[in-house]
DNA sequence: CGCGGATTTGACCTACGTCAACACCCGTGG
DNA sequence: CCACGGGTGTTGACGTAGGTCAAATCCGCG
């Protein structure tokens, strides 16, 4: 028993959008919840995805490997995110904790049945997936016109809000320098210096061991636009 | 009387999900056929979607403007293709017809209760957002990662498997120099470039009025690797 | 203390952007 | 038939943001 009443992100998942307790049953029998550790990879790009799911707690990234071999990294998934790709076609992307996280996972084809069969749930995707392909445009935005700095202030300010971060204007990075890099289309060189270009101006603060203070959120904005 | 019997991409577009005569009649008398000239927009970003439809004839753009002024081509839109934004959220970019276009229109709260009211179509519309959201991140990869001529060479291969094409590898580029930059994250100078540079290497060969024949496809395939 | 990975810094180079001419294509009107 | 003009595309000269390569420096950990 895993428990789907106390699951932390029922509300915010796509489960919450089933309201009957029969389904809730169901689909929580579908369901397991597992551990992935830092690094663990869950899909493969270019395989049949086997399971699709959703991030209880911690951080995944969404990545496609470059012709050139570069990776870049398409997209993140924090908790009560969707992760998979249901419906037949093969993955486009990998999925890959970056801290060790754990997932519900449901095996996919088993869930592309329970999605056919109950309305509510394809209506839930079906939001969630318009939204994420509004996001993946905006994105598309920053990689094609921004500034090195723009992108960097931009992630900056992104992960402000949705990472965990303490009462002053603390931030815990989840990235490492190289991640940022393969997230913003820079190399990693350039992603440490726009940071401390922005420390010398001011506007953060880097306290050691991957914290970060927004000294001055306006001007971060500023920079972010270009 | 538009005769969505007669419509030439019911099949492949959004309402070839749809199955009962009961069901096609009521999306029937929900669409209205329109033609909108090359220029003219119809869904604006940052308002609320007013219409939704699919594109029966044409090809439409969807753009960003960026914060520093200039345009980001986001995604096209071909025959078959689906446009606008269901369900609430305001529009992330502007839908603007590229080419003279004819595209079946349907009241956006309409469609949307209908959707709800129809699983099909929810779920057909499901996976065709599943595989633009696939699309996009492919394309993030390009703006990311990928040179100039790469860039340019990927698109003119997606034209030529896309676009209407003589029997030779002949096609009629749908899309102004402008255009093309505004799609590659470019300024309109380098693609100019790097199209007279694949032409120069006898990749291509441009028989004017904005013909092009693709003359060996696998170094132009070579090109868009990277 | 010493090791290995992450991050920073520096010197240098190049792909692409910027700015400015110029050429081409086509319809209009003398 | 040719002159003209505006939109579209090409070419050239030049500057610079950011990539590359290499060397410190930092930091956590056994």
């Amino acid at each position: 028993m895993h428990g789907c009443a106390a699951c932390p992100v029922r509300i915010d998942a796509l489960c919450g959008a089933l309201e009957t307790p029969d389904e809730l049953e169901t689909i929580h029998r579908l369901g397991r919840r597992i551990e992935v550790s830092r690094g663990q990879t869950v899909v493969w790009e270019g395989d049949e995805s086997l399971v699709v799911g959703n991030v209880i707690e911690g951080l995944l990234k969404l990545s496609i490997i470059s012709a050139n071999g570069t990776e870049q990294i398409v997209g993140l998934a924090y908790p009560s995110d969707f992760i998979g790709r249901p419906f037949g076609a093969n993955a486009g992307h990998s999925v890959t904790a970056l801290v060790d996280s754990t997932i519900c996972v449901f095996p996919r084809r088993a869930f592309d049945a329970f999605a056919e069969t109950h309305p509510q749930l394809g209506q839930a995707l079906l939001r969630r997936t318009l939204d994420d392909l509004d996001r993946a445009r905006q994105w598309m935005v920053l990689l094609a016109r921004k500034s090195a700095s723009a992108r960097v202030a931009s992630l900056l300010l992104d992960m402000w809000d949705r990472c965990p971060s303490g009462p002053d204007r603390t931030v815990m990075l989840p990235l490492s320098r190289q991640q940022m890099a393969d997230l913003l289309g820079l190399v990693i060189e350039t992603v440490s210096r726009s940071i401390t270009a922005l420390r010398d101006k001011g506007v953060v603060s880097l306290p050691g061991g991957r914290r970060l203070v927004v000294e001055e959120p306006d001007s971060l904005k500023a920079i972010a636009a270009d």
